[in-house]
DNA sequence: AGCACGATTAACT
DNA sequence: GTTAATCGTGCTC
């Protein structure tokens, strides 16, 4: 266990954001009967920046919205939105209050609450439990009933732990994931943040190259 | 009121 | 590699 982040964290620029959330521990408390206070968790590997209303990847470039107005809200707070047609995506709220951006989240290392994430990515193999956004959220239990959850409240249902930052040297930086039709140059702005997957005694000299997917 | 499309996933050829 | 699933959102008429 170990102590909150608190909303100075997310009150910061979004990228910065992005790439130290690397390596903290992403916490969901259950608060259904069957399994009153259950943890489960994960370390973040994998985050995106999406950055006001002249980024046109981000959704707040239509201006403020019902759906983006969360994330002109204050930091800290969870941005939770529905996607084609079935997935919900985790994203936190960053900046100032007025400012609307967010980071998203797309990838955990599953550490507590295995089994119960191997009940709700039923079939499947370890490495593809969380290993994608809206994998994220079936194995979390997050949906529309989160969003604007504030990460920092002393009751929050979900919330961030600080972790061991993850260095450069295992990070690669590259363009954001699934934006198909959005315009250069945002469509290939280097704003998603990955920790790189190697073995642990693993010296090969490779160099880290940018994945896609 | 109608329409095109999406910060994806899983199944299929 | 290709494509169906499935519906909220924001735009156009």
């Amino acid at each position: 266990m170990f102590p909150r982040l608190s909303r100075d964290f997310f009150a910061r620029p979004t990228l910065t954001v992005a790439r130290t959330v690397l390596g903290r521990r992403l916490v969901r408390l259950l608060d259904e009967p069957s399994a009153k206070g259950a943890r489960i968790s994960g370390i973040i590997t994998e985050a995106e920046a999406y950055i006001g209303e002249s980024d046109l990847g981000c959704h707040a470039h239509h201006g403020r919205t019902p759906r983006t107005a969360v994330m002109y809200g204050p930091p800290g707070h969870a941005y939770v939105y529905f996607t084609y047609g079935m997935h919900w995506m985790l994203n936190f709220v960053t900046e100032t209050e007025g400012f609307p951006a967010a980071v998203l989240i797309r990838a955990l290392q599953p550490v507590e609450g295995l089994e119960i994430i191997a009940a709700r990515r039923k079939g499947r193999p370890q490495p593809e439990w969380t290993d994608g956004p809206g994998k994220i959220c079936q194995a979390l239990g997050i949906d529309g009933g989160l969003n604007g959850a504030d990460l920092c409240a002393t009751d929050a249902p979900l919330f961030v732990e600080a972790g061991d930052p993850v260095p450069d040297e295992c990070v690669t930086i590259g363009p954001r994931v699934g934006l198909i039709s959005v315009p250069e140059p945002w469509k290939s702005m280097p704003w998603r943040f990955r920790v790189e997957e190697r073995i642990t005694t693993e010296r090969d000299g490779r160099t880290p190259q940018s994945t896609q997917r």
